[in-house]
DNA sequence: AGGTACTGTGGGAGCGCTCCCACAAGTGAT
DNA sequence: ATCACTTGTGGGAGCGCTCCCACAGTACCT
C-alpha cells in the first residue's frame, strides 16, 4: 500500500543513509525522526518524512535489533499441547485480549507451544538466544521450571495465574476465591444449604483457591463444611460425571452443586438427570468460566465469568512496563506486581 | 538446560569472538563450525565445540540476520478472523503438519492473523520490512490482493488452494475434484441415482472443483446432470438446513446427498430426519472433511478426508526449497510448482 | 562582555555476525 | 624442483541501525 518506492541504485531497499542524503540531513537526524524523538525541528521533520515517503523507506528490523539490543517481539508461551489450545476457549479469549492490547504497538506477538519435551527444549534455546523482549506465560502448572528459567535469564515475563506458584514473576489472575465465594453465596441466598463442590484439578492453583472460596462462604454463613460434599474433578466432562456419581452415593440429600468448570457441570448435569433429579427444582447447579456451553445448556447454566480477555490486556500492560523499566540498565527493577481481576456471577435458570 | 555459561567479563552474552579466543582459533573458523561447514578439520571443530559449550554460546539472531540478510523465520498467514481460526479444525490440522515438518529446522514459525483491514495493513508493513524469509498463506479468497503483494515484494510464498486463483505463487491443494468424484461414484455404486449436491461457498475455488467432480462423475456414469439437484450452501450448518429444505421441495424423490462439508451435512441430516427420511435407507448422505463431527454423527457420516496435515508438510517443503533457491541471487527462480494431494473416501454408515 | 544553558544537528563508533579474499601448508603431476 | 590444485584457516570489510559525543547556534542570565 505504501511504497511506489524508488529503489536505491543497488536494487535493494533504501537505508537510513539514503533517506538522510535525500532529505539533506544527517543519519542521526533521520533516526530521530523515525523514532519519534522530540528534539527535531518541525521543518527538518517534514523534510525527512517526505524523503521517507518518496523512497518507501522501511527500517531494517535486524539492524535495529542488533544496535539497540531489543527485538520488539514478545512471546505468548502456551505450555500445553496444541490440541488443548484449540479446544479451550480460555486461550482464544486470552489471545484476543492480548492481540487487541498489542494492536497499537510496534510489538510483534509470537505464539509458542511448549506442550512436550522437545518443544520445551526448543523454547529454552529460544529464550537463551534472547529472541524476544518479554514473555507471556499462560496456564503454568505447579512444578513448571519455566518461571525459574525466565527469571534466571532475566527476561521480563508475566504469568497468568496466582502469585504463589511463581513468586518470582509478575502475574495476573482472576479472583478465583471471590468468584467461588460469590457462587456459593448465591446458592445460600437461594436457600440451599447442602451445597456440594466438584473441584478442578488441584494441581492448578486457581482450582484450590476456588475450594477456599467455597469453604469460606459456607463458614461465613455459619455452616460447617462437610468434607464429604467435596469431590475432586479434573475439569473434564467425564470427571464431572464420576464426581457427581460419587457425591450422590455419599450424600443423596444434596441440594446444590458448584462445579469447577462449565464442562464439569455438564457432566454433573447428566448424572443428575439420570438420577431423576430436576435442575433447579431439586438441585441447583452452578458452573465456572461462563463458556458457550453454559449459555446453551438445558437449563442455561449459572456460571462465574472470568474476564479472560481483560487478563490478556492486563498481562500486556504489565509486561510492557516491565520491559521499558528494564531498558535503563539495572536500577532496582520494581518489585513484582500481582494483579487480580474481579469475576462476575452470571445467573441463569440452573440455580 | 544447556548453559552454566561463564559470563563474559562485560556481563553480557558471549560472542563469536570470545568463543574464538577461548578455542584458540579465528572468528571465521568458529562461524564455520556453528554453521556446519565441512571445511573444518575434526580437531578444530572439537575445540570450538568445547569452547561453545563452556561459554554457553548462543548465536545472536539479530546480528546473523543483518549480516546474512535472512531472518530464519516464516509466517503462517491466516486471512481470517481469529474466531474462524479456532472454530475450524482445518487450521489446527494445518498447524500440526506445519509444526511437525518444521520441528527439525532452525526456522521459526510466526502465526499472523489478517482478518480485518487493520490487521492486513499491519501485515503489509510487516512484509515490506522483510521480517520473514517466506510466507505460508492458507485459505485465500478469490480476489485477495495478498498473493500479488507477495510476488511484488519477491517474498517466497506457498498458498494452500488451487493454482488458478493464485497463478503467481507456488501452491498446494488437495484433490477436491477427485474427492468429490469418488464420493459420487461411491453413491452410484450403492445404486443411488438421484444424487443431490449441496455446494460450499462458490467463491472458494475448491468448492467449485467439487461441483465439477460431482458433475463429471455423473456424466461418466452415463447420467444427465439435473441442475435442480444442485443447491449452493456456505459450509455452515444453517446453510445446510436451508439448502436441504430447498432441495426436498424441488426434488422430493432424491435418494442421496453429497454435502460440501461435514457441517453442511449435519444441517442436511437434521432436515432429512424432520422430513421423516431415514439415513441411509431412504437417503444416503456423504460429507466432506472427515472432521470429528463425521465420526460422531448418528449415523456416522461417510466423508471425504483431506490430508490437511500433509498439506501443511508439503507447503513447508516447497517453501523451504523456494527460499534456498532464491538465496543465490536471481538466476531463474524455478517455475511455479503446484502440488495436489490425494483425498480419501472414508465410508461409514450414512451411505 | 562573558558566562551558562539549552536546542538541533552531524557523524564516529560499534552492535555481532557472514562473506570472502588472502595465504600457509600439504599433495601430486610434471 | 616447479607448478597447479586443494584444504584449512585468519581476519578485514561491511550489513543498517542506535547511541552518544561534539559542536554550532541561539537565548538568557550576570
Amino acid at each position: 500500500m505504501a511504497s511506489h518506492g524508488v529503489r536505491g541504485r543497488s536494487g535493494g531497499r533504501p537505508t537510513l543513509e539514503e533517506v538522510a542524503a535525500r532529505a539533506g540531513v544527517g543519519r542521526g537526524t533521520v533516526s530521530r525522526v523515525i523514532n519519534g524523538s522530540p528534539r527535531v525541528s518541525d521543518a527538518t521533520r517534514a523534510a525527512v518524512e517526505a524523503a521517507v515517503a518518496e523512497l518507501g523507506y522501511v527500517p531494517n528490523t535486524a539492524a535495529r535489533a542488533l544496535a539497540a539490543n531489543r527485538t520488539d517481539a514478545i512471546a505468548l508461551v502456551v505450555p500445553e499441547p496444541e490440541t488443548r489450545f484449540f479446544a479451550e476457549p480460555y486461550f482464544s479469549d486470552m489471545l484476543r485480549g492480548v492481540g487487541a492490547e498489542l494492536a497499537d504497538t510496534e510489538m510483534q506477538l509470537l505464539l509458542i507451544f511448549a506442550g512436550n519435551d522437545r518443544e520445551r527444549q526448543r523454547l529454552a534455546e529460544y529464550l537463551a538466544a534472547h529472541r524476544v523482549d518479554g514473555v507471556l506465560l499462560v496456564s503454568v502448572h505447579a512444578d513448571d521450571p519455566l518461571p525459574e528459567l525466565l527469571s534466571q535469564l532475566e527476561i521480563p515475563a508475566v504469568v497468568s495465574g496466582p502469585r504463589s506458584a511463581t513468586e518470582t514473576l509478575t502475574s495476573v489472575d482472576s479472583d478465583n476465591y471471590g468468584g467461588a465465594r460469590a457462587a456459593v453465596e448465591h446458592l445460600l441466598a437461594r436457600g440451599r444449604t447442602r451445597i456440594a463442590h466438584i473441584t478442578g484439578r488441584l494441581d492448578v492453583y486457581g482450582a484450590r483457591r476456588r475450594v477456599d472460596g467455597y469453604r469460606d462462604a459456607l463458614r461465613a454463613a455459619g455452616h460447617e463444611v462437610d468434607e464429604l460434599l467435596i469431590e475432586s474433578g479434573d475439569f473434564t466432562e467425564d470427571g464431572g460425571r464420576k464426581a457427581m456419581t460419587a457425591l450422590l452415593a455419599r450424600r443423596p440429600g444434596l441440594d446444590a452443586v458448584f462445579a469447577g468448570s462449565d464442562v464439569t457441570a455438564a457432566g454433573a448435569r447428566q448424572v443428575l438427570r439420570e438420577s431423576g433429579l430436576r435442575i433447579p427444582e431439586d438441585v441447583s447447579l452452578v458452573g465456572y468460566d461462563d463458556s458457550a456451553i453454559a449459555r446453551h445448556m438445558d437449563p442455561p447454566l449459572t456460571s462465574v465469568r472470568q474476564p479472560i480477555d481483560n487478563m490478556g490486556r492486563a498481562m500486556i500492560d504489565l509486561l510492557l512496563t516491565e520491559i521499558s523499566d528494564r531498558r535503563p540498565p539495572g536500577l532496582g527493577r520494581g518489585e513484582r506486581r500481582h494483579a487480580v481481576l474481579p469475576t462476575e456471577l452470571v445467573v441463569r435458570a440452573s440455580s
